[in-house]
DNA sequence: ACCTGAACACCGTTCAAGT
DNA sequence: ACCTGAACACCGTTCAAGT
C-alpha cells in the first residue's frame, strides 16, 4: 500500500539549516533534523545518500546566501570601496551565521568541494573588485591572498583566538586597508578596464 | 591491594600526538588512544578529565612544536627576509602536520583557549619580526594581519579550496611579498629600533 | 511507496566490582 | 591505587517488517 511522503527534501535542508544556524553543526545530526521534519532517523535516507551528502546541500544553500550577500555590498564605482564593503559584509554575515561559515569554511566534508554550480558566482563580487584593483595579471593570487585573510580573521575572531587586547575591528579595518592598497597596482588608480565578465567564477 | 599505573599523563598525550599526526583530529578518540596505550578506555579518565581536556594537552603540544619550528626560521637582520622565512616555516609546518594544524586553528575546542602559558612564545619570532617591520604603533593589528592571512591560506589549502588553478606556490608568494610592503611603515627601512623584547608574548 | 523499530558498530562517560 | 566490564545516552547507517 503506497504512501504518501511526509516530508521532502527540500524540507529537509532547510530545517537542517535553521538548526546549523540556532545550535551550531555539531548539533546538525541525522536524528535532530528527522525529528524535527517529524519523521524518524532513517527515512532521511529515501531523500539523502548520507549526512556529508545533506551536509553539502545545506552548505550549497548557505553559499549561496553568502553570494547574495556579497554581491548585495558592491556599488560598483569605487573599487577600493567595493573592497571594503564586501570584507565588511562578509565578516558581518559570518556572525550573523557563525555556523554557516564554520560549515564552509572549517568543516565542510571533503571541504569545499561543492557541485561547480553550487558555489559559482559566490564570489564573483570580489573577483571583479579584486580584477580592477590589481589588473588581470594577478587577480586569482590577489583573491586568494584577500579570500584567505578574511576567512582566517573570521576564523580566528569565531574561535576567540584574538586574546592579546586591543581592538578587533581595528585590526580588520587595518587588514582591508593595507591589503587593498598591497594588491593595487596602481594605489591611486580609479575605474580600470578590468570588468565582472573577465573574473574568475566560482570557488577561490 | 594497590595496582601498580599501566600508563601515564605523558605517554597519553604522545600516544595521541601520534594518532593526530598519522590519522588525523576524527581518529583521536579516547578508545583509541586507549588501547595505543595498552589500556581500555575508561582508565584514561584517571589521568584526564575528558577528552576535550586531553585534546588541549595535545594542542599544548602541538603549539610548543609549531613555536619551536617557527623561531628556527629567523635569521634576525633582514626583517622582511624572516617574514617570508616564518611564513613558509609555518606552511612547511602545516604540510608536515595537517592534524596539528587543524587542531590548532580549526578544531581547538574552545578554541585556542590554552593555558596562557602553553601558547606563550609560539608566535614570538612572528611578532618580532613584525615589529621591525611596522613599527611599535600597530604590531597587533599587523601581526593579526599576518597570522589571519597565513592561517586562512593554508587552512583552505588543506582543505582543496583553491580549485581555479594557478600555482599556489604562486600565490603563497605573492601574498607574503605584498604582506611585508602593506604592513611595512618605510618599506626600504632596515634594522629598526624594536626588538624581540618589546613584541607581545603568546597567542595572537 | 514510504516509514519504522530493531540492530549493529561506533562514540564519550560513569561506576560498581574486581585485583 | 589502578583497571575493567557493563551500562547509559548518544551517534550514523542498514534492513526486514509493517502500512
Amino acid at each position: 500500500v503506497p504512501t504518501p511522503p511526509r516530508t521532502s527534501l527540500e524540507e529537509i535542508v532547510r530545517a537542517g539549516r535553521a538548526i546549523l544556524d540556532r545550535e551550531g553543526i555539531d548539533a546538525l545530526t541525522m536524528q535532530r533534523v528527522a525529528v524535527s521534519v517529524g519523521v524518524r532517523a532513517p527515512s532521511l535516507y529515501k531523500r539523502v545518500r548520507d549526512r556529508d551528502a545533506l551536509v553539502r546541500l545545506i552548505a550549497a544553500d548557505v553559499v549561496s546566501d553568502l553570494g547574495v550577500t556579497l554581491s548585495g555590498a558592491v556599488a560598483g564605482d569605487d573599487p577600493l570601496a567595493d573592497l571594503r564593503a564586501i570584507a565588511h559584509a562578509f565578516r558581518a554575515w559570518a556572525h550573523r551565521h557563525p555556523g554557516g561559515f564554520e560549515l564552509l569554511f572549517s568543516r565542510l566534508p571533503d571541504a569545499w568541494r561543492l557541485e561547480p554550480d553550487a558555489g559559482s558566482g559566490a564570489l564573483d563580487a570580489l573577483f571583479a573588485t579584486v580584477a580592477a584593483l590589481t589588473g588581470p595579471a594577478s587577480v586569482l593570487e590577489a583573491s586568494r591572498t584577500i579570500v584567505a585573510w578574511a576567512a582566517g580573521f573570521v576564523g580566528m575572531e569565531l574561535a576567540g583566538a584574538f586574546r592579546l587586547g586591543g581592538d578587533v575591528d581595528t585590526a580588520f579595518a587595518f587588514g582591508v586597508e593595507r591589503l587593498g592598497v598591497a594588491i593595487s597596482s596602481n594605489p591611486s588608480a580609479v575605474a580600470p578596464e578590468a570588468g565582472p565578465g573577465n573574473a574568475p567564477t566560482g570557488y577561490f
